[in-house]
DNA sequence: GACATTATGTACCGATTGGTAAATAAACTA
DNA sequence: TAGTTTATTTACCAATCGGTACATAATGTC
């Protein structure tokens, strides 16, 4: 089947070595050197493997999306009752981002502030908007809108505004991990927030 | 008075343009290049004058805090009712993150995020933390404390919470704002994470 | 066995990083 | 005028940046 000779090092590991790499640094301030360091192979073989360092990011970051927003998205698709399903995603999301085994904080926030918009490559910065879209406003704005359907939520309340604010609540979190916040300060930050949100009995 | 030859820019001029650099950067993205290009003045120059690269961010920062948070804190300060004086605040933050004259978002939230903390200077990173305690947290607590003193809000309420709730608010929509989020988007955040607070009418 | 194909290790590329040595220029004081 | 002090210009430093040329090694096919 495989010509040639074949790979000496499995691909998933040294892409989780990259994408921990990657997620504690951002794209600009991770290094070749650091990268292949940590993904022990050389310099020619992540480029016959993986393209080159934006390439290497893009794959990156879709694994972060499979391995990780997706966990916190099906936790909170399984819990029927709104407030608690958000409770429940965002300490999933804050649980995340304080875990000591992880790079911490969130890799999207890590990208996306670190420099100037216009000093990344075109398609890291289109791929890290989607994300946001994806896997934080388009997923809150979508389950929200389902609610306000079946009126579990005020008949005026405005959805976009609602995804906004928890978007930039999760926003937020990531930097104070990054700040050293606890997990339990977070989760005390979370009830705050779930405030805005009627209670579970209906209306 | 003055000995020797004396400087051909205008210190202060030269510290603004270096802050711009710094506020879009972070730290480690600003590259010596580009803040002597912007600043209009060679390497040596700078580093009579500033001392060196770290020197100058902690000058620039100082500056930061100086004309632009405490301004935030003075709106803050200003306002006798809670509810509006939190209002007045947020929207001074926001309306600076997205400044279109201004390099965008927060400079302490974009050096902070931008990479592993262990890979900035000791130095900034305390002065980094500093800032945040000093311009958010710490302020907010104080202002928080008075306002239970004066029983203008519930017996049982935990400020620390509280002041982490906002804090985590104006760093999250310091990211969004990075992210291309516009003035009024934030302004619409902030009336719902204002929810939090009981209304003006006492009590 | 020879050949095609792919991966690896070594050694290198030009460009950029933060920082500086040395010479010169402009001000003051004596 | 001479000497001191500080700033500027030019040129450079070692180290690192992302990326690659080239030779060699390991596989499958013929």
């Amino acid at each position: 089947m495989e010509r040639g000779r074949p790979r000496a090092f499995q691909e998933d590991k040294a892409l989780d070595a990259a994408l921990a790499v990657f997620w504690r640094n951002g794209y600009q301030a991770a290094s070749l050197a650091e990268l292949t360091q940590a993904m022990g192979i050389s310099k020619p073989s992540l480029y016959t493997a993986f393209g080159n360092k934006e390439q290497l990011y893009l794959t990156a970051l879709a694994r972060y999306r499979e391995q990780q927003l997706n966990k916190h998205a099906d936790a909170l698709a399984a819990e029927p009752d709104l407030k608690q399903a958000m409770r429940v995603f965002l300490r999933s999301v804050a649980s995340m981002l304080t875990a000591p085994e992880l790079p911490g904080g969130c890799m999207v926030v890590n990208s996306a502030v670190a420099c100037d918009v216009s000093a990344l490559p075109r398609r890291v910065v289109a791929a890290i908007g989607r994300t946001v879209d994806q896997s934080s406003f388009g997923l809150l704005k979508n389950r929200l809108q389902e609610e306000l359907q079946y009126r579990n939520l005020p008949e005026d309340t405005s959805i976009d505004q609602l995804a906004d604010y928890f978007t930039a609540m999760m926003c937020g979190m990531a930097v104070m991990s990054k700040l050293g916040v606890t997990a339990e300060r977070l989760f005390d930050t979370i009830e705050q927030a779930l405030c805005v949100l009627p209670e579970s009995g209906k209306k």
